[in-house]
DNA sequence: TCATTAACCTAACAACTGTTTGTTTTTCTA
DNA sequence: TAGAAAAACAAACAGTTGTTAGGTTAATGA
């Protein structure tokens, strides 16, 4: 039983492993975590539902795979559209972008960050929460370098804008407003004054 | 069978109706719908699983008349708070702090609108959508009234104001911060510039 | 070639789920 | 106080759940 040991492409055995991630991150997304079974993932990958087993010990164990890679996926986007940016202002309107193209447009492993929530799954919850403040920390450097008015509370800050990126993924349509749309709308709205 | 009947306080029959919505109401927001189970709620309520069904017909049944004494108390809260209060500005800052009081500290019924979504009870969705765009429509008549700068998209405003307030559940602590004093820096970081 | 073993399948388990049924207890009213 | 209606119970049903156990296949490597 290899589990959830990675390394296991030294035998180029058909890697099934990624087909189960793909499902597993698809519909824990669209689904929910509690509302997906075990025979949804393994129906979607194309096997039955035992098999899931001889690669991941549980169905916690499957949440936390995705949910890591989730947030690899996240903080690798991050990473990549904040080189080159040094403005301060602007790094914030490129991370909020980058968040918000991730989560709605490549709705990949990184949007089960947003929809499934760590007290999902009990026995992982502090593997799960580590993640994401691990991911978060990003925003929070970021808004340190902020050239704020003095007594701003900088994780209030960012408990309201991550708050509410976050919560974009119930309400939006690709149809009406681009995400980058969205996300340069959101730090207009805190940088400048909206008031007339 | 009154089932949902609710006028059947004509027979002073014991009320235990009111303890059943109340554990559920507590059950819901604590574990969720999904992970609260029917003798979750009866043992709560003192008594056992099969005779809930002589008050509600269904499980979804059950969330949906908690879901309507939730909205019914957030709107009560957010009516009582705005009267007399004349300022557009002033209003929204009023209903913020109303609305998080409501969810953070009063953690009545109301806190099922935040955590339960519409999409967990498949048959009332579209009732559970129904009650919170009603609830809505409160927020967006105070953002209506705001001079704000034209081109601003009130509807993104609004979004972005309830998701950040929604948000608030998962980190809030009473011992920080008061659901005040996060209601008014909250409406402070959108109407002044936080820019230095 | 042949034993090994990774990868999968089938079938079942034990626990839990929402719900139903028939019966009993409680409460109110006539 | 007798009887009817309301409210609760105990027990089961039928389906689903995560998970396990044991058997089967096919690729690997010596």
């Amino acid at each position: 039983m290899p589990a959830t040991d990675v390394k296991s492409t030294r035998r180029r055995s058909h890697n099934r492993v990624q087909p189960l991630l793909d499902a597993a991150a698809k519909l824990f997304t669209v689904k929910g975590y509690r509302e997906t079974t075990m025979r949804d993932i393994a129906a979607e990958a194309g096997m039955q539902a035992g098999s899931v087993y001889y690669h991941f010990k549980s169905k916690a164990d499957l949440l936390l795979a995705v949910y890591t890679l989730a947030v690899d996926s996240l903080e690798a986007q991050l990473e990549s559209a904040l080189s080159n940016v040094d403005d301060p202002w602007q790094r914030l309107e490129v991370a909020v972008v980058a968040h918000l193209e991730t989560i709605l447009d490549h709705n990949d492993y990184s949007s089960v960050m947003i929809g499934v929530t760590p007290d999902k799954a009990e026995d992982i919850r502090p593997a799960l929460i580590a993640l994401r403040d691990r991911y978060e920390s990003y925003f929070e450097a970021i808004i340190a370098r902020l050239p704020l008015a003095k007594r701003t509370d900088r994780r209030l800050l960012r408990l309201m804008l991550l708050g509410a990126l976050n919560s974009t993924k119930s309400w939006y349509k690709e149809d009406e407003k681009s995400a980058r749309a969205v996300g340069i709308a959101y730090v207009r709205f805190l940088r400048n004054s909206i008031e007339a």
